[in-house]
DNA sequence: CTCTGGATTGAC
DNA sequence: TCAATCCAGAGG
């Protein structure tokens, strides 16, 4: 009776309408930070996976990281799209990153998501990424795109109504936010424009 | 058309 | 430290 109970609030939770379609329709370093321990969910044919935001980065309108700053091209487009869209791009010839797209329309700007703390469909990550350590599924946002099932079609899936969703983290718990570079770009590495929760062991890099 | 380098990863 | 692997974007 319990396990049922359980398992039906958390399919129906996936389900709920999770926040006013405006929460990325603001300050994009606000919205990386508050991505910290929501949960990415995934329903495909093969299963579900859940994983929690642990580890995100913000690139910003005017920001030389970013690949808005020189304008609209057809690569980066979907960054200049609705907010709490999926900006999905290909990149070093074998990987994808994904990201949430924020602020408002045409204004270019989105949080890279970093690393995931596995929380379900585990089994289904590990046969994805080809791999048993639990440290090692998400732990990177080329890992992760991967181990959640994410591809290149997903460019410009709204989060709000698609097959991958996200989930707002319990209200009253805190979490302990750490602000430095971002990792891997060689323009704009100086800006503290990346996040982290605290002595979290599933983030990418210390 | 050619050339260059990248919001990465994993092997050496 | 470096190769894998490919395409967007810039320049001719």
């Amino acid at each position: 009776m319990y396990s049922f109970y359980k398992i039906n609030f958390l399919s129906r939770q996936a389900f709920l309408p999770l926040m006013p379609n405006d929460i990325f329709q603001k300050d994009t370093k606000a919205v990386a930070k508050e991505l910290l321990g929501m949960s990415l969910v995934h329903e495909t044919k093969e299963g579900k996976t859940v994983g929690k935001i642990v580890e995100t980065e913000a690139y910003l309108q005017r920001d030389p990281g970013s690949h808005s700053h020189k304008g609209m091209t057809p690569r980066n487009a979907q960054m200049f799209g609705k907010a709490g869209t999926a900006y999905v791009y290909f990149i070093y010839g074998m990987y994808h990153c994904f990201n949430i797209v924020t602020n408002k329309e045409g204004i270019g700007e989105a949080v890279l998501i970093r690393a995931l703390q596995p929380v379900n469909g585990i089994e289904l990550m590990k046969k994805r990424r080809k791999t048993d350590d639990i440290r090692n599924l998400c732990s990177g946002p080329g890992k992760l795109v991967i181990a959640m099932g994410i591809t290149k079609h997903h460019n410009g899936a709204d989060l709000l109504t698609g097959t991958i969703r996200l989930l707002p983290r319990k209200k009253n718990k805190k979490i302990d936010i750490v602000t430095c570079t971002r990792v891997g770009i060689s323009i704009g590495k100086e800006l503290p424009y990346r996040f982290y929760i605290k002595n979290n062991p599933f983030i990418s890099k210390p």
